[in-house]
DNA sequence: GACAAACTGAGACTAAGTATCGAAATAGTG
DNA sequence: CACTATTTCGATACTTAGTCTCAGTTTGTC
């Protein structure tokens, strides 16, 4: 079974409609790099309305198909969300996004909650860095 | 010497010059709450220009007068920064803002630097959950 | 006080997203 | 297949947050 037919299994399960609009944003989507503005779907997507394009994504949202990668400017970029929670690693150099899922921040979070009287609910970590490949060519070029 | 006069003698140290409209800006900010939107600064600093106090709350970020806030539904609020570097912990009930600054995230970085290679040089954490006055009252009305 | 550089306000513009609403498509039922 | 309630759609106007431009003003400095 395809990707696309997944996700169009799990909005069936919800009782939301198969329509044309949403098969199109969601190829498009697909078919995007690993991470993309709304305004890339639409211009992907050809003939689904500005509206549409923002409802279907907010709706895939709370389906968990996509995510929110906050970048380091304050502007928010979707990506296709394989596992549930997790966090993001943007490189500054080539901007490439790497989930990971193995956060140990729930040490943090039951320490906070101790010391703070908080019941803590949820949190939003985005790290910012350099990755391997970017690293070793800028070493090239300055050495 | 006041708040305002250290925040000025920032500005000045940097370069910066001491203008009226600056001045408006940093009045409305040490008086307002908490946490506020660029448009409560509008608001309240009267007779200032909408660029002029975009372009010094940018200003002001630089110098870690101010910083951002992330709310939940992916607005930025803003906030007067006391500490350097800290991260917020917010209230879903009452919108209370808290500092925390004792993050222990290094761990987590360090860990994450050896398993994926990067070079990590920023992150960007905000947690969510409700205060203890809050889970009180709620608790009174739910008993 | 003169001067260059920094800064300002007005307003047009952009980007990202929401609200409205009549029209169209869908899923389920007979 | 036809019917119908409901969902969804697209166009468009609007909002919010922020940027850009540019002529005019203010500042710090000499």
């Amino acid at each position: 079974m395809s990707d696309l037919d997944l996700i169009i299994q799990r909005l069936e399960l919800r009782g939301h409609r198969i329509t044309a609009s949403r098969r199109r944003v969601l190829e498009a989507l697909l078919d995007a790099p690993a991470h993309f503005t709304v305004d890339d779907v639409l211009r992907q997507a050809t003939d689904v309305g500005r509206a549409t394009v923002f409802r279907t994504m907010k709706l895939l949202q709370d389906l968990n198909v996509v995510c929110r990668v906050m970048m380091e400017n304050g502007s928010l970029h979707y990506r296709l969300s394989t596992r549930g929670h997790h966090h993001h690693l943007v490189c500054r150099s080539c901007g490439q996004v790497a989930d990971f899922a193995n956060c140990d921040v729930s040490s943090l979070i039951d320490q906070l909650a101790r010391s703070t009287d908080y019941q803590i609910e949820g949190h939003w970590l985005e790290v910012y860095g350099r990755c391997a490949s970017c690293r070793a060519s800028e070493q090239a070029v300055a050495g």
